[in-house]
RNA sequence: GGCCUCAUGGUCAAGCGGUUAAGACGUCGCCCUCUCACGGCGAAAACCGGGGUUCGAGUCCCCGUGGGGCUACCA
């Protein structure tokens, strides 16, 4: 039996801003696909454009990652054999390959300015390289090279024929080599374009499948080229969709669009941000939607992948997080709700555990919290239109008669908890021959102005306790005799 | 413009030649209920269009239409 080759994936982000829920999914799937075969997944650092780094990128790659629980075994911040893991660091190894490729007629010299270049295209900007430099014979590239002329190092792309490939994902890709022009592999300043750097790094770190986003579906043939020219083995290709914002646009930090921060402070669960985006452009054999990231491991596969674009639905992944919050115990929730608790103008003037219980079913994400508790510290003046509901066939001169007797009822219980205020209040309805939604109601709208409140009657008046209790429903009775 | 590619309800997404075309979110209705929420039940809602191939097409092929991508000394 032939021993398979250890899969190898790797994530390549380019340290420009933020990491985008894309740029997040397609680290996923490189890592859930390690995961499940048994393989490596490897993180690497692209940044050869200097003019589009940013500074705290970096640091917001390793933070996200691992704060979404993508556990990389070889990169920048913790080594490996296949080092460095930075693609400025290895400058010197792109320029040996780039002369390999030269000699081997891969590539070649190229001293065309700007000017010339511009020349070659027309008024709408489009018109390709035409292999100018091709031409310059051994001795004149190396005069050039001698007198320090600027040049880059092109590829050289044959005018005929045309290369394919097998993407798992979309199956066979195939472009004319005459669409394909002969790109810059090796920049003036020295450091390589994507288009060279990331042949070179994938062969050198025994990357053996490439998973990337679609737009480079189209230029995989000219990588191929290059791992034809150098004698190196292709590795299999797995080209991700694109997640929309919309039908037509992609979700991108530039249009505002939330990334994987965002989507964490604005009290999202991480775990269930995980699991929403792995099911953009995937979903498992079983159809299983609620899955933990050990989960997804387990039954990821390159089968499942979607070839059409999908569209990010927040309302989704909202839901989700409001499973993950529900499925949650109380003390995990509590750790995880506090920091939004404490943004609450009830907050520290409240039984804590009993507002977190109360929250527990009513929030889906945790930025809702302040929003949802915030009324216990706003009572004012109660509209007596409140009292009115049909239902529970009650108004305010019902509550004119049960907020006296509902005080004295509250000033008598025992135990001031949920259970027995409720049993108290229902007695108290029988007692008067009411029923006990004209009690509940009018107690509970006394209570806290509000049509709507985070649980009822008896459960508000434990978390208010028994002095705001007596105080409200004194102030709400007054107010009704006045009116 | 050229090239690559995609196309099932509003959204995600099963389906891989024969199904009453799953499921989930959202929406709506009902039940439960001390309002809200949770939970339970149910409903509405889809194969982009046209040609083929086939006994039979959402599934295969072609064309069209629409979307996305590439066409940089960006990745």
């Amino acid at each position: 039996m032939q021993d398979k080759k250890e899969v190898r994936t790797r994530f390549a982000p380019s340290p420009t801003g933020y990491m985008h829920i894309g740029n997040l999914r397609t680290a996923l799937y490189g890592y859930l696909f390690a995961r499940k075969e048994g393989g490596k997944f490897i993180l690497r650092l692209e940044d050869t454009d200097a003019k589009r780094y940013v500074a705290d990128a970096v640091q917001i790659i390793y933070d996200t990652l691992k704060d979404a629980g993508i556990g990389y075994d070889e990169g920048p911040d913790i080594g490996g054999p296949c080092g460095p893991y930075v693609q400025s660091e290895r400058a010197d190894i792109y320029k040996q390959y780039a002369e390999e490729l030269v000699a081997r007629g891969g590539a070649y010299y190229c001293f065309c300015g700007k000017e010339r270049l511009d020349s070659l295209k027309d008024e709408n900007g489009v018109g390709r390289y035409d292999k100018h430099c091709l031409h310059l014979s051994p001795e004149e590239v190396q005069k050039k090279l001698a007198a320090g002329e600027p040049y880059v190092i092109r590829q050289n792309v044959p005018e005929e024929g045309s290369g394919s490939y097998d993407d798992l994902v979309y199956g066979h890709v195939s472009v004319d080599f005459k669409d394909i022009e002969d790109g810059v592999l090796l920049k003036s300043d020295g450091m390589p374009t994507y288009n060279f750097a990331n042949v070179v790094d994938d062969h050198l770190m025994g990357i053996t499948h490439v998973i990337r986003g679609s737009e480079y579906l189209s230029s995989t043939p000219k990588y191929n080229l290059m791992y034809d020219a150098f004698g190196w083995e292709r590795p299999q290709y797995v080209h991700l969709p694109p997640i929309m914002k919309n039908a037509h646009e992609k979700l991108s930090k530039r249009n505002g669009d939330a990334s994987y921060q965002d989507l964490v402070q604005k009290g999202y669960i991480e775990e269930a941000i995980v699991n929403y985006i792995a099911l953009l452009g995937w979903s498992p054999k079983d159809n299983r939607e609620k899955m933990s990231l050990a989960e997804l491991c387990e039954s990821f596969s390159l089968a499942g992948i979607n070839k059409s674009p999908a569209i990010f639905d927040e309302p989704k992944l909202r839901w989700l997080s409001g499973e993950y919050i529900k499925e949650m115990s109380a003390e995990e929730f509590a750790r995880r709700a506090r920091p939004f608790l404490q943004r609450s103008k009830a907050f520290g003037k409240y039984d804590e555990a009993k507002l977190l219980r109360i929250l527990q079913t009513r929030v889906e994400i945790l930025s809702e919290i302040p929003a949802k508790i915030d009324f216990l510290e706003e009572y004012g003046p109660v509209d007596p239109a409140l009292y009115t509901n049909k239902k529970m066939k009650t108004d305010a001169s019902v509550a004119r008669a049960v907020l006296p007797w509902a005080k004295d009822c509250l000033a008598g219980v025992a135990a001031f908890e949920n259970a027995p205020l409720y049993e108290a209040l229902v007695a108290l309805a029988q007692e008067h021959g009411l029923k006990n939604g004209q009690v509940l109601w009018c107690v509970r709208v006394a209570l806290t102005g509000r049509e709507n409140t985070p649980g009822g009657a008896s459960e508000m008046a434990e978390l208010l306790g028994r002095e705001r209790c007596l105080a409200r429903l004194a102030a709400a009775s007054a107010q009704l005799e006045q009116a």
